[in-house]
DNA sequence: TAATTGTCTACTGTCGACAATATACAAAAA
DNA sequence: TTTTTGTATATTGTCGACAGTAGACAATTA
């Protein structure tokens, strides 16, 4: 399968990527002009790549003034969890998942033990992904899956800092075992709830480590 | 309060409107040229219009082929009232609203009858926004607030057309005050179920008269 | 005829340049 | 000193031009 990529496309990867690494902080402006120089391209395409990060929530944009890197308030990060949390809850609650897809869901809980044990983070974070991916596409509504991908993009700036100091391995496993046995249930609200404790918990977290931290 | 806007703003409002106007039709291109020579402006300031319409999802984007108006489907449409009613049926439910504004929202109820009434149309859109608006900001969860304002955007692409078949001036009233209601009870499970109700039905309402429509 | 190949055209992708302006800082005034 | 005013500059906003390509349609081949 070859893939066709715009210069657009490979930008939004690039900062966002700047960011995750933390070579662009919080708060610092992102000039058209210098990156523009650095990626040796013109601005045209930089500045259509801030506007796509800007529409997730990354990028602040202040016309005529200039294009920053957003300080994410504890506020923000419990607001953007607990939306998460509402998003894919309903997802899951009106989702019917056959019994060997609950059975695979399960397996990942297993799995993701493992790589927390063994330190492979960017494994770890891709299985969560997935699991969570899962759960989403089952809704089938194509306006929850597409919220759910922009927070999912937003999420991932905020934990990225503070991943190693979140959960143990163990806990990993059984949060996530948690929502699968609510899936169990096949009841609604369960489900619902479920999903949406687990957002919320992670978000506190993080909004107070934010907090400790600064 | 003055207020500087860019070309880019005019052009979203522009392109917003002509689409519901119905000049811009479905599935349609969108040209940047052909916008730019008839607005007297440059491409640069449409390319930007155009993506900020593609991520509110009014816009559709091929790569190297073009910017075309979005056909939604009828699943499409019930998609979007659904995740509109989750939406502000969460923030509904973790407000905490005072005797004098759930007054206020029953008030806004009796107007909207009279409006109706009297063919306000445009009065009554504005009446309505303002009082799921209301609901909305009072979550005080900036990432709710910000889906709910697109997806706003976005219903008002799918009713407008249909606008006048949808309810008679009484419903219009009662099915609001079902809502002031379920707020008064201040039991969170039913206002958030009744809100969910308000958008489901509506959604589906429309997406029937499209699906006959065509 | 039907399938393939070649060509043309209109559109998007990208460019570099200039215009407009927010901000910082210096100069002037109180 | 403190406040106001002017000025410089770096950055965004907009422009017009050119390059590259998807899609349409004609020409070619079987």
């Amino acid at each position: 399968m070859i893939k066709k990529t715009t210069y657009k496309d490979q930008v939004v990867e690039y900062i966002y990527k700047e960011i995750l690494k933390g070579n662009l902080l919080p708060k610092s402006q992102i000039k058209e002009s210098h990156l523009a120089e650095e990626l040796n391209i013109s601005r045209a395409p930089i500045r259509e790549a801030l506007r796509e990060l800007i529409s997730i929530g990354i990028v602040e944009y202040r016309p005529r003034v200039g294009n920053f890197v957003v300080e994410l308030q504890p506020k923000d990060i419990l607001d953007t969890y607990i939306t998460r949390g509402v998003i894919e809850g309903f997802a899951a609650s009106v989702s019917v998942f056959k019994d060997f897809e609950i059975d695979n869901l399960y397996n990942m809980c297993i799995e993701m033990e493992s790589l927390a044990k063994e330190n492979k983070n960017i494994e770890l974070i891709d299985l969560g992904d997935r699991f969570h991916n899962i759960i989403v596409e089952k809704s089938n509504n194509n306006q929850i899956i597409s919220f759910a991908k922009t927070l999912s993009i937003k999420s991932h700036l905020m934990f990225s800092k503070y991943w190693p100091k979140l959960y143990i391995p163990n806990q990993i496993k059984e949060r996530h075992i948690l929502i699968v046995d609510a899936l169990k249930s096949k009841n609604p609200n369960e489900i619902e709830k479920s999903i949406r404790t687990h957002y919320e918990e992670t978000g506190k977290k993080i909004a107070k480590l934010k907090e400790k931290g600064e």
